[in-house]
DNA sequence: GTATTTTCTATCTTTATGGTAGAAAATATA
DNA sequence: TATATTTTCTACCATAAAGATAGAAAATAC
């Protein structure tokens, strides 16, 4: 049970740009985010793609295009981002729609996933690239 | 982010022999399980064996053959069998394997992940297949 | 208007999942 | 002991998703 590659690479070009975030005017290069950040730069652009139509990217086009943050990293969170590329962290198909069990709320095992899935959100959810910034500033 | 199909028919398996399981000298027969447990019967020979090998049932062939828990219900939790057939929970590669990621330590994302890991784990851990039942038969 | 820089999208390959059918093994019973 | 029965076990297949790439499309600077 794990997020994909594409989750992990959105992730890091996410922290990328939020480290960028104050430079305001600037855009950052697809290419650049790669490198730096060790993502397959061909598959980049994909998930970039999949930022941008969930909204928390602004991406141009052309010379001096590139991407930027589409809100505060205050606003952003690690569950925006994998929810954003992987989809609804359900942990098990009965959680997000009981209607695949016929066994519904007679089951004690759906109870535990709802509650583990609830845990699980409320950490991500927690998680602002803002508060990732700091940790990574205290550590250096 | 999901666990398999196999994962959660081996969670309605053991369910089903978790409630046998007072019946000491029996063994439930997988085409029974199936029927019980709404789960294709040809498939459910695969999670069985993997099961048994994981050590989490003992199965025995041949007439009056079939399929009981190897140990008391709680003794055993949603965790084990999870893990025995999808493999460890790690919701990111990073976290059991931090060799995969060039960052290391200085990643901030990469401790949220071990933090919302062991918090999974401790949930998966402490469910047993006797609490489980004990809830089962309070909402009855 | 053209060249350059960038995002975007259609396509391919590989891997894993879900599922099936038939072989092999073991026991009860005649 | 032979046979029929009941069961586990294993090799196989089809489908779908993931991972990755290259070339098309778009926008801007000059």
């Amino acid at each position: 049970m794990q997020i994909t590659r594409q989750a992990d690479y959105a992730l890091r070009a996410m922290l990328y740009l939020a480290r960028e975030y104050p430079k305001k005017d600037e855009r950052a290069a697809t290419s650049k985010i790669a490198e730096e950040q060790e993502i397959p730069a061909s598959f980049l652009a994909k998930i970039i793609s999949q930022l941008s139509i969930a909204g928390l990217i602004q991406t141009s086009r052309g010379a001096k295009g590139g991407v930027r943050l589409a809100r505060k990293p205050e606003e952003i969170s690690l569950l925006d981002v994998v929810e954003a590329i992987d989809g609804p962290i359900s942990l098990n198909e009965c959680v997000d729609d009981p209607s695949v069990c016929s066994f519904g709320d007679n089951c004690p095992i759906h109870d535990v996933w709802c509650e583990a899935k609830a845990q699980l959100v409320r950490k991500l959810r927690d998680a602002t690239f803002d508060k990732l910034l700091e940790k990574e500033n205290a550590k250096v």
